[in-house]
Formats: structure tokens, sequence, C-alpha cells
DNA sequence: CTTAATGTTCCCCA
DNA sequence: TTGGGGAACATTAA
């Protein structure tokens, strides 16, 4: 998202911005809007799931939650859904932050570092291992909490999990070292090879210029539940985890 | 009508 | 203090 909507954004000044979401903008809204008018974007970046926006005066950040969009667009008001909660109007074209379920946030000031751990694609084997043995939890949870690595959503620890061998309920600080080796190499593989395909489109993400992803198709167990594994022909097997969806290969991923 | 969905936070309990 | 379980948030699609 950062990439596609980055070159759209750099430069550009907001001439206005209206916020409708009580959920998506917690809040003085009118307030946020004042802040953001005549401001220059100089950057847009990310930290874990967070987008950062770096204006002349100050940034603000951008949380797309389950369902969260932004989308830039020529003709301004066209692209409006029933479900568009933000309205960018830049001095060239315009951003929506459209997200049906609201669970995103648009907010002013930065991401509060201790909210979030090491970037999986940058932090070294090393560390990684020493982080896993700090936790007694099971492996997938831990996968999704951002304070571990930031990050790493619910389709991703499926995918590096089965990529590494590696039982969901296996307890993490207690990974063997070729485990944990496999999984830190296992992650890295998924993510690169995902924002290279342009991330998943399982239902209806988008980037910022309405391009669908292509990862899904890559997908060995995530929303494959009785399908055979492509490695070994057993049926995907699909069970629930700190309440979320845990797909898993039960021949490829021993307990 | 029920369930589950790319996420996070909060509360209760052990 | 840590971790598990559950609920909540709001909407849509199967």
């Amino acid at each position: 998202m950062v990439r596609t909507v980055a070159p759209h954004l750099i430069g550009r000044r907001i001439v206005s911005a209206e916020f409708t979401s009580r959920h998506v903008t917690p809040g003085d809204r009118a307030k946020l809007s004042k802040r953001l008018k005549d401001a220059v974007v100089q950057s847009v970046s990310r930290r874990g799931k967070f987008i950062l926006l770096k204006l002349d005066s100050g940034v603000f950040t951008v949380h797309l939650g389950m369902t969260g969009k932004l989308l830039v667009s020529q003709n301004d008001m066209k692209a409006r859904t029933p479900h568009t909660y933000g309205i960018f109007v830049l001095d060239q074209g315009v951003l929506l932050y459209d997200d049906p379920r609201q669970f995103g946030k648009i907010e002013w000031g930065s991401v509060r570092a201790d909210r979030l751990g090491p970037e999986p694609l940058e932090i070294g084997l090393e560390e990684f291992v020493k982080r896993l043995k700090k936790h007694k939890s099971r492996i997938k949870p831990l996968l999704l909490n951002q304070k571990f690595l930031a990050g790493v959503g619910n389709i991703y620890a499926d995918e590096s999990l089965f990529s590494a061998g590696i039982h969901p309920l296996a307890n993490a600080s207690r990974l063997s070292p070729a485990r944990a080796a496999a999984l830190h190499q296992s992650i890295r593989e998924v993510l690169a090879f995902a924002i290279r395909q342009g991330g998943s489109s399982i239902s209806d993400y988008v980037d910022a210029e309405g391009n669908r992803g292509y990862f899904q198709i890559h997908h060995k167990v995530y929303g494959r539940e009785g399908e055979p594994c492509a490695a070994c022909g057993t049926p995907i097997r699909k069970i629930i985890v700190g309440q979320r969806g845990t797909h898993y290969c039960p021949r490829c991923q021993r307990r």
C-alpha cells in the first residue's frame, strides 16, 4: 500500500481533509482536519502495519485494520463508496480512506515505539531466537503479537509456519535451534514473496491504485481447509487458536 | 439465521 | 507479570 500510494502523495499539499467515522477517527475530527489542512506530504513510510505520513507540520498514522483501503483518484468524488470515511483533497487528485468494518484508524501523531517489536525483514537470526526464548506462549499467537514482531498478520503467520514445518501450537520458547532458524527464514521468504505478488486479495484487498494482489494464489494452507497439502496430499486442517482461524498440514507440521 | 472474515484492545482468571 | 479465553467493535458474504 505504501509503495503504491507514496508516489501520489509526496510533495502534494492537502487542500482539505474530512472525516466521518467516530471509529476510524476517534476524538476531535474537526481538529484533525484543521491540522492536516495546507500541510505538505514529505514522505510515506511504514512501521509494522502502521502507515506513517510525514508532513511539513508533523506526522499522522493510518492503520488499515481488516478492511481499510487508501485509494487515489484523479476524478475526485467519483470513487466514493458508502464506506468512505476519509477524504483528502490534494492540490492534485484526491486520497480516499475506505473501510466497511471501520476497524482501521487515522490518528495524528506517530506510533509509540514501545507498541511494536522489530521488523520481521530486519531482525537477525540471533535476536529472533533470543526473543523466541523469552515467550512461553504458543508460536501462532506469538507471531501475531505485534510487540514480538511488527507486521505479521494471520495469513502470513499460517503460511510461514507451514513453510517452516512448525505446528501452530508448538511452544515458542522450546523450538529447537534448527526449527527457530527455519522459521526466521520462512517468515522472510513468505513476506518477501507476498510483497512481490502485491499482497493477498482474498475478498477485496486492493492497493492504492485499485490493483489486486496475487499472493492468495500461492497460499499453501490459509483458506485451504480440507484441500490436499501441496507437499504431501494430507487434507489441510483448520483449528481456532487465540480466536483466529489457523490453517496447517497435520503431516508436514507435526506437534 | 448463523458464522466467519486481512486486527486490536480490554477484561477476567489462573 | 505472563498468558489463555472471551467479548467487543461494524459490516458483508457465504
